[in-house]
DNA sequence: TCTTACAGTTTACGCTGTCAACCTGGAATG
DNA sequence: CATTCCAGGTTGACAGCGTAAACTGTAAGA
């Protein structure tokens, strides 16, 4: 009458009972608590059981990235497609992705906080496919190809400073949230716009 | 006459051997190497010595960072004190910052980039004294208190997501890494000095 | 009915940080 | 000299981790 293992929903199939799990156990206790033990015993069933659907506890948090890719794609995208000039869109999708990493701080650090041994297995397809929003970043500066790439990649890294010091809680807290989070945008702006250095060798 | 645990040197204290043995596994294999077994078979003692020389695994890695911190410190304040206008200086001061994480990558990832659920157990005074370096960025912009350290917050997060996706290889590698550096640098610059949307509210 | 394949479980291995109990050599004290 | 004490180690254990191998029950097909 009363199993002592709690019993899953045998309606859903175990690998949306798992990655389901997951999402529920990453966003409530982070990274630090997505133990594939943990995962199994909140769903009902065997540590083990999860290797019958993942190829690893890796390639299962993958999938929770690839999620968050979508998301955090989705709303790049969509932001790009509003109108104005080049720096307010930018602006616009600084503002996108830098919403999305302080919402949704579990997602952004397993997307771009993990180490890289544990990314080394990443499909480089999906990452390539994963990495749109940053392409974005590259477009709006309307620049030659190569050009475009070096101020898409010093507008993302400006923005990932940001949002990664941020969600780490590194950033003294007496500072001004939102004026800081106005001003680095408006200088990751700045940082695709202006003038630099190395402009002069690829004109 | 020969024993089969590897002695070690009566000489060296044993926290002394244990700290060399720590420093040299994360230069030689990374954070993720740093077991407690594997140094106490390093140092030629048992893992729970550990114990009786610091208060936790986490207690000897900030013993690390503490000398990651010195060294930053060190460097920066060095360049800091040369001569040129302030934005030279900060360019300097930055490019010493960038130089640090490159070249100390294992130092600068658990000085900067572990996460916070670990951080929080290390001392409050020690964390003050450690960002010292951090400090010399808003002093260089020679503002008032408060507008000084949000700029200087800026130009070290700039700094800080461009070592940090340099260290863990997520910037594409067929990009000029010194252009990127340099005009990052710049960009971080800029963003210290630039007219910046929130200036005007604290005018 | 017998076979096969699937979808789980059980068990186990080697690894982790850390605690409690024990031991041991040498110095201080009677 | 004998005894006690203690700092500085060791041994053994615990709970947790990812994961590989072997096993089991059940359902479909020949």
């Amino acid at each position: 009458m009363c199993p002592s293992r709690p019993t899953r929903d045998p309606a859903t199939p175990l690998r949306e009972a798992i990655l389901q799990e997951a999402r529920t156990l990453l966003e409530g206790e982070g990274y630090a608590a997505l133990s594939t033990r943990r995962i199994a015993s909140a769903v009902g069933c065997t540590a083990t059981s999860i290797y019958l659907h993942f190829k690893s506890k890796d390639s299962l948090i993958y999938a929770l990235i690839d999620e968050g890719f979508e998301e955090l794609n989705r709303r790049v995208v969509e932001v790009s497609k509003g109108d104005g000039n080049a720096l307010s869109l930018l602006r616009d999708v600084a503002r996108a992705y830098v919403d999305f990493g302080l919402e949704r701080p579990e997602y952004y650090e397993i997307m771009f906080m993990l180490r890289a041994e544990q990314m080394e297995r990443y499909p480089v397809d999906a990452y390539r496919r994963a990495r749109r929003s940053l392409d974005v970043f590259a477009e709006l500066t309307a620049l030659p190809a190569q050009e475009a790439a070096r101020r898409g990649a010093i507008v993302w890294s400006t923005l990932h400073g940001l949002v990664s010091l941020l969600i780490a809680q590194r950033i003294d807290i007496s500072l001004d949230r939102e004026a800081l989070i106005e001003d680095s945008i408006h200088s990751a702006c700045l940082g695709a716009f202006a003038a630099l250095p190395s402009g002069a060798n690829s004109a």
